[in-house]
DNA sequence: TTTT
DNA sequence: TTTT
């Protein structure tokens, strides 16, 4: 180990993951994810504020997030902040800071 | 508490933090730190992998990084993952994603 | 900030919080929180062991854990380890390891 | 995943670490580390508070604390809490919460 | 752009 | 029992 990068989030989907399969039937699993927090402002009253996470799965969490993550579940995920470059239509170089997932819980209550 | 969103990274600046003063003397401090993680691949060989980290501090933990910190300075920061719009020189809407740090802990041994 | 002392759950309270209110009626809640792992064995079955870990929540956190916890409830608490040193009934002096709790966040699907 | 059972620690050791020989050449560690926490009182005095944690480190975590660790040591150690029971001289039945160590990461600066 |  |  010679540093760390540790992420930890609990908050709900705001859509249905996107699974692709890529070769070897690797999967990746992609969907935003929201942290809610809620805070006091100087008058004493609360506000609520969201915060939008971009989430990639790999793998066997992909697998899971296909089976039983949807739109509006609640989920506390374990992961590391990763940011990329990519071109955008105008071939000018943007970047974007993703979570990649190595431990995902499920929150939701099992509706029996 | 309605959500989780936290983030805990071990690494080292690479620049000088960059300190702005604010109206009513509020700092803000902003600077970048790398995370390194080591890993073998296939055939067992140790791979070395950096990370960027946009990071901003505010007030007391700005004044501290101000007095503090410079390029190469190990620390422990713990904080929120925080995605902000912003309009480049074109225009165009994009994003940034920063860690809105909380704690700070120097890691550095002092050189007496 | 000097070290480290950080502490994240996710599990279920094993009873009924037991709350007294001390002078200045300040209030403490205990309670025993259950986090379960599950794992494979060397022949692939999956078996599953539970921690059972002593919760303290002070003054705010213990009247919500008042109001809104109760045997079985999962929450996510985060705080510290600490451990005090008590004299039994015969007068020896043991050890206990408490988590006393910063932030605590219900996670219980709200049945409406 | 099932629950979360995580502590993150960021001390010193207090001694050098014991390390045992089990059976199939398999170590184990052990030592106590010390977190330290700077607070103000209700008069703005800064107070200093340590508590100690017992580490239990296994396999290769125990070979690196029993090569690089030693009694002043500093280290962020992420691991999980474990409670669990064990019989004193006088037979009775006694409880102690060691960290079971997962990912450890050296902060101490080469002395070159 | 850092560090080992 | 550590460290600053």
């Amino acid at each position: 180990m010679k540093g760390l990068n540790k992420v930890m989030l609990i908050g709900n989907l705001g859509k249905d993951p996107e699974v692709q399969t890529l070769e070897k039937n690797i999967k990746v699993a992609k969907f935003s994810l929201a942290t809610t927090e809620s805070f006091k402002d100087d008058k004493g009253q609360i506000h609520t504020l969201t915060d939008w996470h971009s989430i990639v799965l790999w793998r066997g969490l992909a697998e899971l997030a296909e089976k039983y993550l949807h739109k509006g579940s609640t989920i506390y995920i374990e992961g590391k902040n990763k940011t990329r470059a990519f071109e955008d239509k105008q071939g000018i170089k943007r970047y974007v800071t993703e979570i990649i997932g190595e431990q995902v819980l499920m929150l939701d209550k099992k509706e029996s």
